[in-house]
This record gives C-alpha cells, sequence and structure tokens, in this order.
RNA sequence: GUGGACGUAGCUCAGUGGUAGAGCCCCGGGUUGUGGUCCCGGCCGUCGUGGGUUCGAUCCCCAUCGUCCACCCCA
C-alpha cells in the first residue's frame, strides 16, 4: 500500500552530495574573489512586491509578462519570487537608507524563479551570483567589474568564453533611437516575422537580437546603435574600451547586444560559450544608471551582473579539474557491545581533539566484514579497531587501510588522538590532506 | 506557449504479441575477530499512467503525464 509518490516541482532540481563539491568550490571562489575586489556579502528576501519587478525589469518584457511566480499571500499582497536579483539589492539599499552619498559594492548569491520551459542550462529555480556596486558613474568601475568577472574565468580554470561588449547610450539617446528604429521597421513592416511584430510596439530594440536567419538581412539595414549615442555615453564607451585593452581582456563589439530587462543603459556587457547549448550566456550585465530614481531613490549611477551558476557549474564539469571525492579521514570499527558502547565517545573525543577531521563511526552494527567494507567506502585511509580483548586492555588497533600506509599497530585509549595526529603527519602528502 | 525525441529494477541499458532480463549497486556466505580482488547465493519491477485493438500487450493504436532537446527567452 504504497501512497503515490510526490514528484519533485517542475523545472527545480535536487543537488545531490556528488555535486556539491563543484557548487562549494564556485562558492569559495566567489567568496574570496568578491572579498579580493572589495564587495561585501548582503542577503535579500526571495519575495518581493511584484510592484517591484514590474517596475524595474519592465512591464512588457518576457520575464515580467509571463515568467513569474506571482501570487497573494494572505493577507492579500500582490508577491512574487524574484525572477532577478537587481531590483531587490537596490530596493534594499533604498530602504535600509544606504544612498546619502555613499557607494556601495555588494554581492549576493541565491535562487532565482522563473515559469519557463526547462531545457539544457535553463530551470524554473536557478542560481545566480549577483554583484552590483551602486554609487559609481565609470567608466573605471565598468571596466574593473568587467575584470572581475575575467577573474573568475581563470580562477575557475574557464576558458572558451567571450565577451560580447555594447553601449545602449542614456535613457534618452535610447528613446530617440527607439523611434528611429520604429521608423524603419514600420516602413518593413510586411518583412517582419511574428515574433518581432508583437516586439515592434513593446520593445523593438530587441528585434536586433533575433536568430532568425529571414531576419538578418533587415536588420543589417536598420539605423545602427551606436550611431546614435549621445555624446557623453560614446566617450563612456571609447574610455572603457581603452581601459579593458590595457588590462588586458578581449572583448567583441556587439552593436546587437540588447538586454532584455529594461534598466540597462550604456554599458552592456554579457559573456557567453559554445560548450552549452542554446543557452549561451553565462554571465552578463551592465549600468543601469536610472534604476535607482525608478525605484523612488535619488538620481544614483550603478553597474552590475548576474552569473547562472548552474551553467558555471556545468562548464566546470566538463573541464579537467574534477573535485577530489569527499573522504572520511578515520573509521571507527567496534567487535561487541561493550566495545560499540566504548566508540561513540571515542569519536567525540577524536572529533574534539582534531578539528577539520573526518572521523566516522560504524553505526547499525554488522560484522566485522561489514563494518570494514563500510570503512573501505568511507575513503577513509585509516581504521580504528575497537575489540572486546583490546577494550579490556585500554587499545585500539590503528589500522591503516590503503597500500603503503604501514602495518596496524597498537594504541592507548587515552592517547588515541594523539596517535591518529602522529600517523597522519607521517604520511606522505596526499593522504588525509586536510582542505583548506 | 510551439515543436521533436524518449519513458523497462536504485543506476546504465537489453528484450519479445503469450505478463521480463544483464551489468553495476545493495545484502549474505566462502573458519569463531579484519575491508578493497575473486567465487557462490540473495533482494529488487503494478515494463510512466489511463483507455483501445487482440483470445492475450511491456511490445500495436490513442490520450495523458513526465524527462530531455530545440524554438522562444535568458543566467
Amino acid at each position: 500500500m504504497s501512497a503515490v509518490t510526490i514528484a519533485p516541482v517542475k523545472g527545480m532540481n535536487d543537488l545531490l552530495p556528488a555535486e556539491a563539491p563543484r557548487w562549494q568550490f564556485l562558492e569559495r571562489v566567489t567568496r574570496e574573489l568578491l572579498h579580493a575586489y572589495g564587495y561585501d556579502e548582503m542577503r535579500v528576501p526571495v519575495v518581493e512586491h511584484t510592484d517591484l519587478f514590474k517596475r524595474a525589469i519592465g512591464e512588457y518584457t518576457d520575464v515580467v509578462e509571463k515568467e513569474m511566480y506571482s501570487f497573494t499571500d494572505k493577507g492579500g499582497e500582490a508577491l512574487t519570487l524574484r525572477p532577478e536579483a537587481t531590483a531587490g539589492m537596490v530596493r534594499a539599499v533604498i530602504s535600509n537608507g544606504m544612498l546619502r552619498g555613499a557607494r556601495h559594492k555588494l554581492w549576493c548569491v541565491g535562487p532565482m524563479f522563473r515559469h519557463e520551459k526547462p531545457q539544457k542550462g535553463r530551470f524554473r529555480q536557478f542560481h545566480q551570483i549577483d554583484v552590483e556596486a551602486i554609487g559609481f558613474a565609470g567608466p573605471d568601475i565598468d571596466a574593473e567589474l568587467i575584470a572581475l568577472t575575467a577573474a573568475f574565468w581563470r580562477r575557475l580554470g574557464i576558458g572558451r568564453v567571450t565577451l560580447h561588449l555594447n553601449s545602449l547610450g542614456t535613457a534618452e539617446a535610447r528613446r530617440a533611437y527607439r523611434e528611429h528604429l520604429t521608423g524603419y521597421l514600420r516602413a518593413h513592416r510586411g518583412d517582419l516575422d511574428e515574433d518581432s511584430l508583437r516586439r515592434l510596439e513593446g520593445n523593438p530594440l530587441r528585434i536586433l537580437d533575433s536568430k532568425n536567419p529571414a531576419m538578418q538581412a533587415l536588420i543589417a539595414g536598420a539605423p545602427s546603435l551606436p550611431e546614435h549615442l549621445d555624446a557623453e555615453s560614446r566617450a563612456h564607451f571609447v574610455e572603457l574600451q581603452a581601459m579593458l585593452q590595457a588590462l588586458g581582456i578581449g572583448f567583441e563589439l556587439n552593436p546587437r547586444l540588447v538586454r532584455g530587462l529594461d534598466y540597462y543603459s550604456r554599458t552592456v556587457f554579457e559573456w557567453t560559450t559554445e560548450a552549452l547549448g542554446a543557452q549561451d550566456a553565462v554571465c552578463s550585465g551592465g549600468r543601469y544608471d536610472g534604476l535607482v530614481t525608478q525605484l523612488g531613490g535619488e538620481a544614483t549611477p550603478a553597474i552590475g551582473f548576474a552569473m547562472g551558476m548552474e551553467r558555471v557549474v556545468a562548464l566546470l564539469e566538463q573541464g579537467a579539474a574534477a573535485p577530489p571525492a569527499v573522504a572520511a579521514d578515520v573509521f571507527l570499527v567496534a567487535q561487541g557491545e561493550a566495545a560499540a558502547r566504548a566508540m561513540l565517545p571515542l569519536a567525540e573525543a577524536l572529533r574534539g581533539a582534531l578539528p577539520g577531521r573526518r572521523i566516522e563511526a560504524n553505526l547499525g552494527g554488522g560484522n566485522f566484514k561489514a563494518q570494514f567494507r563500510r570503512a573501505d567506502r568511507s575513503g577513509a585511509p585509516l581504521a580504528l579497531v575497537l575489540g572486546e580483548d583490546e577494550l579490556t586492555r585500554g587499545v585500539a588497533q590503528l589500522k591503516p587501510l590503503r597500500e603503503g600506509a604501514g602495518a596496524p599497530q597498537e594504541i592507548s585509549l587515552a592517547t588515541a588522538a594523539t596517535a591518529v595526529a602522529r600517523w597522519f603527519d607521517d604520511q606522505p602528502c596526499g593522504v588525509g590532506e586536510q582542505r583548506p
């Protein structure tokens, strides 16, 4: 009479122990790198008022129009599971009165939610590393921020990513350009495909991004964004490129790079890879000088980016650097009731005396064969055998489990911790090496 | 939301119009207290679900759900 099993929610994945080390590696690199660049961690809620996202991301974007997990809570409030992090981060900076002339370099990691149809590299719950520099007009911060993303790839050992760069200009310049573009597109309305027709009024810049080959000729003939940049944005963009060159960071100018989120202005960038199929954007971001005001704060320039952790982890999997499997350091085995009872306190003592070492006690009984099998599978290089006879004499057997790791020796229970510590000290490096 | 492929043991997969198998995993044994190799044995499935065709379906047909991939969108 087994009950019907409950399936996981579509597009939401379990992270199993086997995959955890890669995530931990990515998280560790993230912490260290952002620390090194002067960024501080901040944590914001996963749920926000729906209006926040409508105002920040734009009502007519796909994300807001059809991908948000929105609901009304018991108090009747319209809430949404965050589809991205920037809106919440900016909201938090405003809510907490952090603006007043101060500048902030902030980061945050966590789950985001978008109701999309899952496929390779795309999930309904996914995770982003989100980095925001608020109160900096650039272009120096733009360059530093992009250098930071490049450092990520270096530290993670990820190659085969390319940087695409563009400038959208100020909101005003963009508006003017948009007029030009819609004019041009309206004149060629007959050549537009279905998607493009839909975008024509709502978000015409996105048409430039179309992958439809039939649209390419039309797009090629369209008024180009770079030519309509305002003078200041152009200077900003030119300077940014010079700085990137000085940093030795290669990039491709991509005049058709338009972000799907409305809040971007001036610098936009995106790192793509060819290794992940259709979902090729691995990190993207840009400047959002107007967003703070849009959300009710005093005018403050800002720039940020988001990195898709699932996609980065997938890239990590393809690389050579497989993290070592997690292994125990010591496995305790006991024969007989009295020994089994003495084992737990001994394990506690060892854990207390040897912080950082993984000490596993055999749980659930079993004969020696079974217990040693477990010891072997735990990956421990060392077993500590508590037998009935030894127990009465106050000793235990220290038994190396791996080839060439020495012979078993008898040790006193009273000084077990020092004996274990010494055993590890005597090993050639690699055996039971402690991770930082 | 649209399209395509695929759903058989925990995992990877064979297979047949007469209600199923392999390998791995797991458990036990190979001298009373010593693992990893080897040998022997054992456990495991409503063949995704519902309906139809048929004397009979895991196999054929339809629907449905799920997974994956692509479009779209984006990290």
